[in-house]
DNA sequence: ACAAAAGTGTTGAGAGTACACCCATGC
DNA sequence: GCATGGGTGTACTCTCAACACTTTTGT
C-alpha cells in the first residue's frame, strides 16, 4: 500500500531508508560483452570499481534517476534502461539503511563513449568475463543483470538496441553469440530473425573484406516481446 | 550504487521518499481468480480498497516487510511471495513522496482466511474479474501483478503453489483454465504436466461425483523455471 | 442402469536442427 | 585470380494440436 502518516506524528528521519538507483549498462564491443563501472573515489570501498547509480531525488521518478545519474557519472544519454530488481538487505552498505532499485540498459557501441563525471573519478567499460572486485553488494546485482540480459535477449529485440541504426546479420549474430556465448548456424539464425519479423532491410551496403553485406535495421512498432513458448502455448 | 553520504552533511529528512511494500496475493477459489484486499480506515482514500502493505522498517529485509504486513493486515502466513516491480513516480502519495516495492504473491484457497488487522477495518478476497475502485495507483499495480502472474504460470511451477498439498490433475488444469481464462485439452493438459516433471503421484484418491481422481503432490526439488522456448532455444 | 467425472493414443502439421556450396567484392 | 565474408535450400526429427471413447464410481 501507499503510506499511511505514523499516527504518533511525521516518522523520524532516522528511521527513513535511503533510496538509491543503480545502473548496469552492458554493450557489445568486438567479441566482448561489456559492462560500465566507475571508480569510487570516497570511502567506503575507496578505489573500487561499482555500478553507477546514485540518490533519487525527491521530485524525480525512478526512471529519471536512473537516467540522470547515468549521465553525471559518465556522460552516457540515450540508453535503452529497463528496471530489473530492488535490493534492500539491511547491512548492504556499511554506514546507512540503503535501498537499490537496480536498473538494467543496454547501448549501441557507436554510442559508448564514456566521460568520467564528479562523483567518479574514472569510468570505463569492463569484459564480464574478466570483472575486478566490485564494492557494496555489486557483484550480485552484476550476476543478477548478467543473468537478466541473457534471458532477456533470447525472447525480446534486446539485441536489437546493443546495434547501431543500421547493421548486417553478421553483426547481429555475433551480438547474439556474445551475449550468449553458444555459436549459431548462419543459416538457422537467419531464418529465425526473419520469421520473427523484427528486422527490415535498410536499403544499403556495408562493404569491406569480401562480398558487401546488406544493411537492416529494426521495424518500427516493434515490441518487447518477440516471443515465448511457453508451457502452455 | 549504494549511498554516498552528502559531502555537505547528513541528507536532510524531508529530501528522503518513505519505502513501503505492497503485497498483491492471489487465490484461485472455484472457477475464479481472486485479490485479496484491505479497506483503509484513514485518509487520503479512506473507505477505498487498497493492497495490504505498509512501511519497510529500518532493520527489515523487503521480503521479510512484505511477508509481515501481509500476517499483520490480513493473517495471511506463509503464502509465496516474490518481487514484482517497484513504483516510485513523485506524487503517487498525495501525502508524501512513497516508493513502493510491489509484491507478487500465491497461497492455496484451504489457507486463504483473512483477519482484518490493525490498519485496515476489513480484509476480503475479490475476484478480479469484478474489482473496487482501488486507492492510490493500485489499478496499475494490480494490472502488472494480474499480467505477471499470467506470464509466470505459463512458464514456471507456479500453478501448483495454488493449490494444496494434494490435488487432483482436473483441479490442476482448473488452475490454469481459471488464471489465464481459456481452456486445455484433457489429454494435452496432462502429457505436458507429466513431461515437465513437476508433480509424482500422491497415492491416494478424491472420491466424490464420478470416477475416483488419483491425487498427486508436487515433486520435492522443483525449482521456478520450469521451462522456456525462446527466439534461439 | 445411468449419470458423472477420470483416464487414455493416434495422426497430421509445423518448427527446430543439421548440414555444404556458390556469390560478390577488394586487392 | 584469389582471399574474404555474404548469402542460400533441403531432409530429418521432434513437438504441438486436434480429436472420442472406455473406465470407475455413487445413486
Amino acid at each position: 500500500m501507499a503510506a499511511d502518516v505514523d499516527p504518533k506524528g511525521v516518522r523520524p528521519a532516522y528511521s527513513l531508508p535511503a533510496v538509491t538507483v543503480d545502473v548496469v549498462v552492458f554493450m557489445v564491443r568486438g567479441r566482448a560483452l561489456q559492462v560500465l563501472l566507475i571508480k569510487r573515489r570516497s570511502p567506503p570501498f575507496q578505489g573500487y570499481w561499482a555500478i553507477p547509480g546514485g540518490f533519487v531525488e525527491i521530485d524525480e521518478s525512478l526512471d529519471e534517476a536512473a537516467h540522470r545519474e547515468l549521465a553525471e557519472e559518465t556522460g552516457i544519454t540515450g540508453a535503452y534502461l529497463e528496471q530489473l530488481y530492488t535490493f534492500g538487505d539491511p547491512g548492504r552498505d556499511p554506514r546507512m539503511r540503503v535501498i537499490s532499485v537496480a536498473y538494467l540498459g543496454v547501448i549501441p557501441s557507436d554510442r559508448a563513449n564514456v566521460v568520467a563525471g564528479d562523483d567518479a573519478s574514472e569510468a570505463g567499460w569492463f569484459s564480464v568475463q574478466n570483472l575486478p572486485p566490485l564494492a557494496f553488494d555489486h557483484s550480485r546485482i552484476m550476476e543478477c543483470a548478467i543473468q537478466h540480459l541473457r534471458r532477456k535477449i533470447r525472447y525480446t529485440d534486446t539485441g536489437l538496441r546493443l546495434l547501431p541504426e543500421l547493421f548486417t546479420l553478421s553483426e547481429l549474430q555475433a551480438v547474439y553469440e556474445t551475449v550468449l556465448g553458444e555459436e549459431f548456424d548462419k543459416r538457422n539464425f537467419r531464418r529465425r530473425i526473419f520469421q520473427s519479423n523484427i528486422v527490415e532491410e535498410a536499403g544499403g551496403f556495408r562493404t569491406g573484406e569480401g562480398r558487401p553485406a546488406k544493411l537492416y535495421r529494426c521495424r518500427a512498432g516493434i515490441q518487447n516481446e518477440v516471443r515465448v513458448t511457453r508451457l502452455f502455448p
